[in-house]
DNA sequence: CCGAGGTATCGACGAACGTCGATAGATGTG
DNA sequence: CACATCTATCGACGTTCGTCGATACCTCGG
């Protein structure tokens, strides 16, 4: 038997991400895991699901889910994986059935970091004189 | 010649975007475009360059982001192109540059998608509740 | 302890993506 | 005008992604 991919039970919530998008000092690894989280919500099927998840307010079936998407079942079982492994998503296990619930703190923080101070930037129009 | 694709000038950014994740009445389009204005964030490199231009805080000249991103000229394109096609960039010519600077209403927008109103979250099982 | 049913993983496939060299288009200069 | 330079598009390549059928894993009920 070979080995397999590391089971779902284990998957953790990666750190508190992240770091805001006018922060000074944004590294290039920074950037990596802030686009990563984007990327879990690039996804119109996911986006879906968390919309769902926001306005039903309770943990969801993965069962239900799969006539809520049109999509396969393994197919759906791949998204809810991609939200969980980003962290925005918490699995249970209810017997034999498999819960998703949201994880609101995890999609505020990633709304506030596009949130940057209001400055000389609401000009509408490009500043003007630098040359170069 | 062959027909070529849409001049850039002609790109125009699209509408308001977007519906709020906790929207009772997100439609699977809504949900779409949505999806594509995270996907436009979901590279470290554009994350990047919306990281740059939200700190600098002007417009910047593309020929800078080669450096800057330690890509070849038409990779940088490539994803300046993403950025404004998804409304979040604006582009503007001087002389035989080209200089993109960031939308910060757009930026903000988008962030605000993420921001839904607290409520009974928090409470029973899962973690991380802290509702307020 | 075995069978039934829900779920995750595997393996494969086509589509989309990120990347770059070559090239065309655009703009300013001699 | 011819030329140099900057930028966008083209075409190609390898990788990642979304998708699904088949299958293994897991939990429960007999």
């Amino acid at each position: 038997m070979v080995a397999r991919a590391e089971p779902i039970a284990l998957i953790e919530a990666p750190a508190q991400c992240c770091v805001p998008i006018a922060a000074d000092d944004m590294s290039p690894d920074d950037a990596a895991s802030t686009a990563a989280l984007f990327k879990a919500l690039g996804d119109p099927h996911r986006v879906r699901v968390v919309n769902l998840l926001a306005t039903t307010r309770e943990a969801v079936c993965i069962c239900d889910l799969t006539d809520f998407l049109g999509l396969a079942q393994p197919t759906v079982s791949h998204h809810m994986r991609k939200l969980v492994d980003a962290g925005l998503l918490a699995r249970e296990q209810r017997g034999v059935w498999a819960y998703y619930s949201l994880r609101p703190d995890a999609v505020r923080r990633l709304g506030e970091v596009l949130r940057f101070a209001d400055g000389p930037f609401g000009h509408g129009r490009f500043e003007e004189g630098e040359g170069r």
